[in-house]
Parts: structure tokens; sequence; C-alpha cells
DNA sequence: GTTAAAATTGAACAACTGCTCAAATTGGAA
DNA sequence: TTCCAATTTGAGCAGTTGTTCAATTTTAAC
């Protein structure tokens, strides 16, 4: 029996994940997506049930390909705060050129959802907060090791990363101001850093 | 002759503002603002020439609105900084209920828009930028005031409000947390006024 | 090679999109 | 009161939308 399908998966959902990224969920057309994955709407509404269903899958890779950048800077960095400030530079600057958007796909999708895909915007609500405990996490690993004060609150710490990382990036999209957006990435840390 | 319209043009604007704020650009047919603004397609058309015509007298009646709100402030708390501290809480927690959506209308219309609509993009990004510009004259004054250390630069400091702006109204969208975004909001202030 | 379940195809549907325009209505000027 | 340009109306156009499904193709198991 045929049961085994002729594409990827997972490069699909990344296909369609970078097209929903740069033109939202509404912006974007089926026939768009049928285009940029190759596939014929009937393999794709077998496989993802709707428009919806497949933007949820790319709401997810793009949550799961952020965690491991994250992860990978950690690691290159050998520092839990100096891998959390390579990924935000790097998230918010460097891949700004490569990027689909200047920002957060998953800004986007809070942004324009509405109570009509109630879903879809649990999902990218859940998803964001998924990216706040994991920015706690590597500030408790931060603490743990003696790079961030004792004192200080690492799940706070980590709404007000998250505040920054959402305000910079969209204030970049609005600005274009790479300078000044830079500094200010500069100004977050040196203050983390410094001994309270 | 009747060349004089039956409807109040300021008033036609107000409410496709508001419907545009609460769903978007892509998200608002031209079906759903003639049942709002109560007027056939000629008419929209002949005074707006166009969905991107209507959207874009939005964009400029919410920023209107904004700047209002942020004199009145200012003049009800008889300080710059003060107001301003006002305003950032009316906008983000206060208006939060009455509002058509958490967020910015104009962070939404950069968020969704592409260059298929370089016109409303461009316009967005004027807009936030002169926002930030009403945020550097008002930090200025506070400084003249002797509320904001003579050695604090207003224009940096308004990019760095317009990002905390921005990232708390988005913060709170994605995580209800009003208890933390009004700490941060505090937080903000406290800095901005205790003497460096 | 035959079989049959699974996967793929693409034409087509009904609803909706932004927008036009000829016809009807309006109301100030003469 | 008559006139006519400005305004309003709403039916309707051409294109797009998300989605379905009968027909076709594929391929693993026998």
């Amino acid at each position: 029996m045929a049961n085994v399908a002729k594409y990827d998966r997972a490069d699909v959902i990344k296909k369609a994940m970078l097209l929903f990224w740069e033109k939202g969920f509404n912006g974007t057309s089926t026939r768009d997506l049928q285009q940029a994955v190759n596939l014929r709407p009937g393999s794709i509404y077998s496989a993802f049930g709707s428009k919806e269903g497949l933007f949820k899958e790319a709401l997810r890779c793009y949550s799961v390909n952020a965690y491991a950048l994250l992860q990978e800077k950690i690691l290159q960095q050998g520092s839990p705060l100096s891998g959390l400030q390579a990924f935000i530079h790097c998230v918010v600057i460097s891949n700004r050129s490569s990027a689909p958007s200047d920002m957060c796909m998953l800004v986007k999708a809070v942004a324009e959802l509405t109570d009509s895909s109630p879903e879809l915007l649990q999902e990218s609500q859940a998803l964001m907060k998924k990216g706040e405990l994991s920015f706690a996490r590597v500030l408790q690993e931060a603490q743990a090791k003696g790079e961030l004060s004792s004192s200080a609150d690492p799940q706070a710490l980590a709404k007000y990363i998250q505040v920054q990382l959402i305000g910079l990036r969209t204030y970049l999209r609005t600005s274009n101001d790479v300078v000044a957006v830079e500094q200010l990435i500069e100004d977050i840390f040196d203050m983390l850093k410094a001994p309270h």
C-alpha cells in the first residue's frame, strides 16, 4: 500500500512557517502555501486538517527553532547569561536580514489573531509563556553559577527580558535604528551583570 | 446643489479606526466597514478612495487621540514625568477593557503590513516616530523642570520609553499578567526619577 | 504480477473579497 | 418652484478565498 508520504512533513511545516512568519495568518492564502510547500490541497488537508492546523504546526516549529538557538548560544558562550545576551543579539540584530520578518512570529500572531481563532491565539500565548519559562531557567542557572546576584528574582527577570525582547524587535521594525537597539541590549545586560 | 455630506467624516473615521484596531487591516472586510460606519460602498470610495485610504485616516485618528491623551495626563498631573507615567499606565492598564485591542494599533499595523502596502507601512512607522518625538519633548520639559537628571539624554530615553511601552502592552496581550506589568511600569519611572 | 489501501491530484464549489457605476435621491441656488 | 450638480444607493463584477472529493496514481504485501 502507498501508505507512506512522498514529502517530508518537517520540511513542509518549515516552509509553511517561513511563509506564515512573513505574511501572517490572514495575509497567507492557501494557494500561496500550496506553491511554497509544493503540495496539492488534498495532501495538505489530509495532513493538517485546515489552514489553522498548519499554522499551529508552524508556530510550534518556530518555537522549537528559537529554543534550539538559545541552547546553542549558551553552549557557544559557555555561560547562561552571556548565552542569553548572544541569543537576543542574534535574534534581534544578526538574523534580521535572513529572517522573513523583523518581528517575532509569535508576537505577529497574538497581534493579528482575535477571538475568531481562539485555539491559535491560545497556542501563541502558551508558546510565549514557554519562552519566558526558558528564560527563567537560564537566569536560575546564571544565578547558580554566580553570574547573577543571589538576590535577583529569575522569574521576575524573565518577564523583564521577555518585555525587552518583544519591545526591541518591534521597535527595530518601526525605526530601523540598529545602533540604538544594540546599545539598549548592552545596557540591559550591563545592568544584569552589575553586582547589586 | 447637494454638495454637502450627510455623514460626519470624523465620526466615520473614528468608527473605522475602532474596527481596524480590533481586527487589523486584512482582518477587516469592506463589508464590515460599511456596516460599522453605516455607509454604502460608493460613499466610502468617493470619500477615501480605497480601503487603504480609510485605513490611513484611521491610523492618523488613532495617533491624534493618543497625543491628546498624553497632553491631558500631563496637565492633570501638573508634571511632565508623572504625566508620562500616568499616560502609560492609562494606555497599558486602565483603558485595556474599553479598548478594541490590548495592543497599540500602530504596532499591530507594522506587524501585519508588508511591502505589498508600502504606503501604509511607511505611515505607521512615521506615526510611531512622531510618538517617540513627543516623548522626547516631554522628557526635555521634565529635564528643564528638574524632574529628570540634567545628565540624561531625552532623545535616547524616548527610544527607551517607546521600547518599554511597546513591550509592556504586547507582553500583557500574551500573558494577562497585570500585576507584573504594573510593577514594571513603576520600576521604569522609579529609575527615571531617581537622581543619578 | 496482482491486489488494495493509502496518498496524490486538480477541477470545482460556494462564499467572500475590494471595488465600480448607472440610476435614484438630495438640497442649495436661481 | 425649478433646476442640476453633488451625493447616495445597491446591484453586481471579476477575482480570490478556504475547502471538498471523485478520479487517478503509487507502492508495500502477497
